[in-house]
DNA sequence: CTAGGAACTTAGGACCTACTGA
DNA sequence: TCAGTAGGTCCTAAGTTCCTAG
């Protein structure tokens, strides 16, 4: 019989639970709630249209907020502003409302100077009362940071609610500048066991709700108040739980190696599909795999910034080039993906795919979708056919990490410098002997005496030659880095046991590779993976 | 099917700290 | 000794995916 390595996860998931159980007991402190809002002192003022002005707390509260927030770029955008000022004076008593209707008339300069004087005092703080801060969040870390799961002592990922304060999202974000409020344990539900003790609130309040929902892995939840999202308090990467999690991960994208190139023909064959539907859904698949953009769910307009992945591309972020650079069928990718980070590509695509591309763009308006007919669920739904528990973020960790993979098997070769060891090697094993030179004695004599002599000078040139390699590599590793960010590729796409692997092999210190975070994150890897491991 | 909700992963930036080189 | 930087941590926004109700 044939067993998967699916199969093997998932007997290996049900051995520990019945289907969809996370656990079978889980007992915490409940969350950490942000300190209390400190009054400004009384000889900090506000000023409207130049006249002080007292303000009630909730109001002088968001006021700090914007007050805070003045050296930033963004206080002076005009979205940023109006919904900052329309979300305050929601917060404001009935004369205040009445008395503040231009924020442009409002001068926060004094808020704004005590703010900056606080960040600075914090900064000038002697060593021990440091020492003593840092105590006191200790304190809390381990009051809150830690629950119980299954009897097993696990850190908490983010054991605080966010504090209130403006809201800002990245790129341009039509909520920005809105009020994130401040969350109450009335808004909260707590996630525990039954027989677990359950978490006191902060005195004189209550609870939401507290759920015992073994098929989640939160602790507790609420409800923020921009974009209505549920905000989820859960383990920290180093659990056993999300290890597991993360291991798992690595093993669909392994499956996926298995059967890629099955995959690959057949969208390939879809491209000449006479569904439209089909061979739309065979281009994307073709982007996701062979540029390892992301699936792309349509987003509500006006609630977030405008950004876009594969599937909800639209006719005007692509160009089409019949040749461009000395190539032929060159797609011209420019559009925003998550985070507003600007994606910009040029890519030669086989014919069949810039033919289809140029159909589907046909009798379009630059705003339409390039892809209409499809969505990510028709694709995952697709690519779950072709293999149990794909997706479509699947390529992109399965294509970082063989990339990671290939990629070191070459620079291994590189680093392998000692060729010629090896050649010797090789020489002496196959007995490839010569007499020895008859001047080596002398020759070797001669060198000697040189050596001892330009020793000394040798010795700072090295010093000077090695401060200069150092000093190139780092030039060409900051100048490869400068704007590509490691750490999350790291953290999130590439099997941990591929550099596992590599460092036993290299006898590279794991250290060298990994952080203590990542080192726990990784544990998993780093216990388990012998230096023949092949992704 | 479609929309919206829920749960979870992925992501960049702010901030903090330890190190380094002048 | 001190400023500047690199790297780590924290924070939470922004994605993906799955599920459910209509």
């Amino acid at each position: 019989m044939h067993v998967s390595l699916l199969d093997v996860l998932r007997i290996k998931m049900e051995e520990k639970y019945e289907d969809g159980v996370k656990w079978k007991s889980l007992e915490h402190n409940g969350p950490y709630f942000p300190p209390e809002y400190q009054p400004l002192p009384d000889d900090v003022h506000f000023y409207y249209d130049g006249k002080k002005m007292k303000l009630s707390a909730a109001a002088e509260e968001v006021a700090l907020f914007f007050a805070q927030m003045l050296d930033h770029e963004y206080t002076t955008k005009k979205v940023f502003r109006e919904n900052f000022f329309k979300d305050w004076r929601k917060e404001m008593s009935p004369e205040e409302k009445s008395v503040i209707k231009d924020l442009d008339k409002c001068d926060f300069s004094e808020i704004h100077a005590m703010h900056k004087a606080r960040v600075e005092a914090r900064k000038n703080l002697s060593k021990e009362e440091k020492q003593t801060l840092k105590e006191a969040n200790q304190k809390i870390v381990e009051e809150f940071g830690y629950c119980l799961l299954d009897h097993h002592k696990e850190r908490i990922g983010n054991f605080k609610i966010e504090p209130p304060g403006l809201f800002r999202g990245r790129g341009e974000h039509p909520k920005q500048g809105m009020l994130k409020k401040r969350i109450q344990p009335e808004e909260v539900i707590i996630n525990c066991s039954k027989d677990a003790r359950i978490p006191d609130p902060p005195p004189g309040h209550h609870w939401k709700e507290v759920r015992h929902d073994n098929t989640v892995t939160w602790l507790a939840s609420w409800t923020e108040n921009i974009q209505g999202a549920i905000k989820y308090i859960m383990l920290n990467a180093n659990s056993k739980l999300k290890g597991e999690k993360d291991w798992e991960k690595y093993e669909i994208a392994r499956k996926l190696k298995s059967c890629v190139d099955d995959i690959r023909d057949t969208y390939l064959r879809d491209l000449k599909s006479k569904e439209m539907v089909t061979r739309q859904r065979a281009v994307a698949l073709y982007f996701i795999d062979k540029l390892a953009l992301r699936a792309g769910n349509e987003k509500e307009e006006g609630e977030t910034a405008d950004t876009v992945g594969c599937c909800s591309l639209r006719v005007e972020h692509i160009t089409l080039h019949e040749q461009l650079d000395g190539s032929k069928c060159v797609v011209e990718f420019d559009f925003l993906g998550k985070d507003s980070i600007r994606y910009y590509n040029k890519v030669p695509v086989i014919s069949k795919v810039f033919k289809s591309l140029k159909r589907f763009m046909d009798n379009k308006e630059p705003g339409d979708e390039l892809f209409d007919r499809l969505n990510t669920s028709l694709l995952n739904k697709h690519l779950s056919s072709l293999m149990p528990g794909l997706t479509a973020k699947v390529f992109r960790t399965y294509n970082a990490s063989i990339t990671l993979q290939q990629q070191l098997k070459e620079l291994t070769n590189k680093k392998l410098l000692s060729y010629n060891r090896a050649n010797r090697a090789v020489a002496i094993l196959c007995n490839h002997q010569r007499a020895p030179p008859k001047t080596f004695e002398q020759s070797m004599a001669n060198l000697q005496a040189k050596v001892s002599l330009v020793e000394r000078k040798k010795a700072a040139v090295k010093r000077c030659e090695e401060q200069l390699l150092k000093m190139e590599v780092q030039a060409t590793d900051r100048e490869e880095n400068k704007q590509i960010a490691l750490g999350t590729s790291k953290l999130n796409y590439l099997d941990p046991r591929i550099s596992v692997a590599w460092c036993k092999n290299m006898d590279v210190p794991i250290e060298k590779i990994y952080n203590k975070t990542q080192r726990e994150k990784f544990a998993w890897a780093i216990d388990m993976t012998e230096a023949d491991f092949e992704f």
